[in-house]
DNA sequence: CTCTTGACAGCACAAGTGTTTGATAGGTAT
DNA sequence: ATACCTATCAAACACTTGTGCTGTCAAGAG
């Protein structure tokens, strides 16, 4: 791969000075700017080893046009503009849930989701957040005010963790999914509670889990 | 505040296309490239609004700098350059930690933090990142496979969560902090398990939990 | 009616910047 | 030694791009 390619010292110096100078100044810097930091003779030299950069794919260049430097890895973090997903709203036992239909993406909260956990996730165009309120779900290791990402299915697998809706008390929990032959298992994630035993009718599923984000401030 | 000033309709159209172009291409458009594509007669024109929208704060400028424009939500946005904290380890009940003291940043897992939590954490640069191995977290609301991120300190304050280091079975878990008098209460978050009480000597402190990140694919 | 102000035009200038050409030095293969 | 390639220099060149006037025009203010 051609990222793997070996950086002469200089090229690592302009790579990292490039790095900082967008980190600091938020657009790239110039040829000139690149030269005189690094206390480099000429702007050939620059110019050069950018070439080279750009060879071994780590940053992109549009020619001919001032700063129009781009990282790399930064084209790839800046084009999708931070993985967002909607919050679709508070998930408390008892309450339905909206399903995630309507789709004016506008003045809606969005949740960022880290890049990585994006990347497993892969789509993300039926993902949807839910901030968890109360601590009905504490046995399902999800805590009051976590925000819990849900991709929105309404069959499940064995095991998966998913947002249920059990029809006879309308009331909305997170546990984990199982077949049963006729019936359907709701197991909590903690082995001090016992698990439901429902039939398919009364189970509507409302999306499965795929991440939780917890911030503690 | 500011940025609750009236946009005129050029104004919007011209934030709006700045906008576009930064995403598309991940430098700022130069004044000429705003005058034709929003088709205004003169760059006069554009630099002018462009002031008025400086003065509203709604973007950045550095006087004279080529595609120096920087949205201002943006320039919140693009200078921490991918919020990452470095992932140090694995955190087991009775292994030690591993303290975040070397500077290496270099060839180091690293974690991505979503933005909005990365704000609300303010400084990342003491924050580190352990994945955490095996069940014995569970009271914790924190699960195998688990990434907790925590900010480096050696004190706590009461309720706070912290990675507690007992010396006395040289172990390693996270609990509740709560000074009470010259002992010291480690409280689970479940209520189904009793504290550990113990001196202050017994405890060293290795860093308090600001977050938790769950992927489950 | 005149003066002022906000918004827009046109145009030219002066930096700001990328590119090019030619030359030099060190290393390596022929 | 000759030829060739890489990494550097230096200086000039030419395009890109922000700025600075000088006007125009309509809407208010006095």
């Amino acid at each position: 791969m051609a990222s793997a390619d070996k950086l002469s010292q200089r090229q690592a110096d302009i790579l990292d000075y490039i790095k900082d100078f967008v980190r600091q100044h938020g657009y790239s810097p110039s040829i000139r700017d690149i030269q005189t930091n690094l206390k480099i003779s000429s702007t050939s030299v620059v110019a050069y080893n950018l070439k080279a950069l750009q060879e071994k794919g780590r940053l992109d260049r549009e020619g001919k046009i001032s700063r129009g430097i781009r990282l790399a890895e930064e084209a790839f973090n800046l084009l999708p503009m931070g993985y967002q997903v909607p919050l679709l709203g508070t998930i408390t036992a008892g309450s339905p849930l909206l399903m995630p239909e309507d789709t004016s993406t506008q003045d809606r909260d969005m949740v960022d989701v880290p890049a990585d956990m994006a990347e497993s996730i892969k789509k993300l165009d039926d993902v949807y957040a839910l901030r968890v309120r109360g601590q009905s779900m504490i046995d399902a290791l999800i805590d009051d005010g976590d925000i819990v990402l849900l991709r929105y299915q309404t069959t499940a697998e064995n095991g998966q963790m998913v947002a249920a809706r059990l029809m006879e008390d309308d009331s909305v929990t997170l546990k984990k999914f199982y077949h049963e032959g006729a019936r359907v298992r709701l197991q909590p994630a903690n082995s001090t509670m016992d698990p439901i035993y429902t039939t398919h009718d009364n189970v509507q599923i409302q999306g499965r889990v795929v991440g939780v984000i917890r911030m503690l401030v």
